[in-house]
RNA sequence: GGGGGGAUACCAAAGUGGCCAACUGGGGCAGACUGUAAAUCUGUUGUCGUAAGACUUCGCAGGUUCGAAUCCUGCUCCCCCCA
């Protein structure tokens, strides 16, 4: 196979990547890979501690799948190792080590997921725990000893941590040199990661140059904001948006992100060509309405295909536009001529955390039947053959109550 | 090894014998508004109970007291300083 140009490929590399350290370097190794014919190692690491995929994964993992189509070899690491150590990165305390058996199947969830966004014939999985896991005590030690303490507590999450009084633990330490371990036994040319990885990445240079290697080019994707507009995407910050949700959760989610967001997402989530980013760029000022739903429609199909995303916009529409009942609600049924207290109904049909909560919905309007808000909990039913009676709990959650 | 500080609800953080189901902020939830599930404003936020009230909750286990998140004893965990 023919590589495509060194340049062509440089404006793939760099769609929406923050930095390459270094540039040069790459465009070496890029005209190298050409003239010999020979791919590039493409390495990201992951470790399945949460096996749910998020956009903010799909930005690198579209990264890795862009190295894919231009010739490259992508090896994806599942971290079966170092998800036992707890990556230390941007982490305001410990993180709680895996076991061996939840590594497992996380990463078995992680890899089904990651193949909706990779080529999956041309993916290489390897798990690092097949070279570090073997790793005696002294070759531990030989590594520990390349890199000093100064280094890594000038290290942002660590002197914070320190400074708060927040414990840190030795074997936090160790998570940079398994990361950097990966690259020399590789022999990784790139190697991917988030701005919050430098550090990581940077470490894995320093020990393939010792190691006598040609070192990796670290190349660093922006952290995805979540649909909070803040924080970066994040399943513990409950602002994301997974790539395994309902295709009407995407929808909806991606119309919640704040206005800014709109193409920073279609740059770095989406594959519209860079003729139409600029384009997006000036209608997501102009027309922030359409350009939000253009997102969420572009994003729904991605993952759940056309139809999906057609009926995800009408849903949207449907239930939040024009606030009907959506005819997917779910249903319950009641016998004719049965009294139930609305409140008992809500509860067992699990549309509300507890009855306290239900109480504190109905006082503030939050609960509907047929239209009518419904204030008084000890509001009864009686079903009468052949009723259907559509019942709304706060925003989002919705019944059909049937008698038949 | 020695000395000091700390552990409170989802998170942060007040409270140091009854007025504490516990100030406040964030988050969550709901309402209004909106192109939007955004922003903003308002309300609300342990469980059960229509309510009155009952029950569980302030690191763990005991104890004192009419009464404890608050006092005592033991334990566990965390942080800092000195060595």
């Amino acid at each position: 196979m023919s590589f495509p140009p060194v340049e062509k490929q440089m404006s793939v590399i760099k769609r929406g990547t923050v930095e390459i350290v270094p540039e040069e370097e790459l465009i070496e190794k890029l005209s190298k890979s050409k003239a010999e014919n020979r791919p590039l190692k493409i390495k990201l690491g992951v470790d399945p501690t949460r096996p749910d995929l998020h956009l903010g994964h799909s930005v690198i993992l579209r990264k890795l799948r862009q190295f894919q189509d231009l010739g490259h070899e992508a090896i994806l690491i599942i971290g079966g190792f170092t998800a036992m150590i707890g990556d230390p990165t941007g982490q305001n305390k410990t993180r709680p080590p895996l076991t061996a058996e939840e590594v497992r199947d996380n990463a078995e969830t992680y890899i089904t997921q990651a193949k909706k966004i990779l080529d999956e014939h041309k993916t290489t999985i390897v798990d690092n725990n097949d070279w570090l896991g073997s790793m005696t005590y002294m070759d531990v030690v030989k590594l520990a000893s390349k890199l000093t303490v100064a280094r890594m507590i000038e290290r942002d999450d660590f002197s914070k941590r320190y400074q708060n009084q927040e414990p840190i633990s030795l074997h936090e330490f160790l998570y940079p040199l398994a990361q950097g371990q990966d690259s020399v036994y590789l022999r990784s040319d790139v190697e991917l990661g988030g701005t919050d990885q430098k550090f990581n990445l940077l470490v894995g240079r320093e020990l393939q140059k010792s190691d006598g290697q040609e070192p990796q080019v670290c190349l660093m994707m922006p952290l995805l904001v979540g649909t909070d507009g803040t924080m970066k995407m994040s399943k513990s910050y409950d602002n994301y948006i997974g790539i395994d949700e309902p295709a009407s959760e995407v929808y909806g989610k991606c119309l919640s992100i704040p206005d800014e967001l709109i193409y920073p997402y279609f740059e770095l989530v989406t594959d519209v060509s860079t003729d139409e980013l600029t384009a997006i760029q000036t209608k997501a000022v102009q027309d922030p309405r359409n350009a939000k739903h253009d997102l969420a429609f572009t994003i729904t199909r991605m993952y759940h295909g056309k139809q999906a995303a057609i009926d995800a916009k009408n849903h949207f529409e449907q239930t939040v536009i024009q606030k009907n009942i959506p005819d997917d609600a779910p249903a319950f049924t009641f016998n004719p001529g049965s009294t139930h207290r609305l409140m008992d109904i809500i509860a067992d049909a699990n549309l509300s955390p507890s009855n306290g909560e239900t109480k504190r919905m109905m006082k503030q309007g939050g609960i509907t039947l047929d239209d009518k808000k419904i204030n008084d909990p000890n509001f009864e039913i009686t079903f009468q053959k052949g009723d259907e009676l559509h019942l709304k709990v706060g925003k989002r959650k919705y019944g059909r109550l049937i008698a038949q």
